[in-house]
DNA sequence: TCTTGACCCTATAGTAGCTATAGACATCAG
DNA sequence: CTGATGTCTATAGCTACTATAGGGTCAAGA
């Protein structure tokens, strides 16, 4: 098939698996005389995984490193599980800083009950002054 | 004062108010002779804003748009409750998605007890296929 | 006076993970 | 044959910075 096809099937625009292919993602598919890419089966098994990992938030260079290991599987798979404890870890550290910063600006949208006037306004007072705002300490929320 | 003390009182990093300044979140400060960049309470209290929004998790255009309500406040400001209102939406479904990404890695993470073998971790064959893995649609987590 | 070290300057390129655009060729239906 | 669609490459753009190279400035100590 060609790659508009695959990219039908799999829901990847097309050129986010011509961009798959020059990161060394996907192996270089076959050509037809014209140059056109020419995918199979085990192609297409591939990007589905490739798809799978980044839907899980696996970054391009972990993604690599599970190609490698899925092209060759080691007697050792512990990194794996490794990684998913790091990602897991991280993720959860992420939602407890989206969820501090959602209370944050909670606070900081109740200051304006709209109607205000411009210069007066709650938000803009809470923006300008840490105190006025929350108990919004120097590092980053995120 | 310098850059240097100004980056050390905001907790921002010198080359971070080069690049607001460039962006122009932050405006052409004076300079020394030599061409040191020379700052003030104005300047100050601006990155303080400046970085407080950014805390928040606002855009640069946001923060472009508040900095211009700032210098210049308009009687409507129900605008900034909207945006406000938008980031918190936002913010929920972000993390909404970031619990959902969580259960799957879990459920992935599972899968592998260690100590197996490369060949048959669960983890490896979750990944290759959807149903193994979990009701994984096709959309994105994220 | 010379030197050393800390500070500052500009300009450019790199990061992740794509997306968008321009300009050219291929393929197919009518 | 023509127009529409599909494909190709190469390059630039997006967010929000960070890193690097290669230089100038300034104050203190020997």
């Amino acid at each position: 098939m060609k790659i508009g096809e695959l990219a039908k099937i799999t829901g990847c625009k097309i050129v986010t698996i011509r961009y798959y292919e020059k990161e060394g993602l996907l192996t270089e598919p076959e050509r037809t005389k014209a140059g056109y890419r020419l995918y199979g089966k085990e192609d297409l098994e591939r990007l589905e995984f490739v798809l799978h990992c980044r839907r899980h938030g696996i970054t391009r260079s972990g993604v690599k490193k599970l190609l490698a290991f899925r092209d060759k599987p080691q007697p050792d798979c512990s990194w794996i599980t490794a990684l998913f404890d790091a990602h897991i870890a991280n993720a959860d550290e992420q939602i407890r800083s989206l969820e501090k910063l959602k209370r944050h600006l909670e606070k900081l949208r109740n200051r304006c009950v709209g109607g205000d006037s411009g210069a007066t306004c709650g938000i803009m007072q809470g923006l300008n002054n840490q105190e006025l705002c929350c108990a919004c300490d120097r590092a980053r929320i995120f």
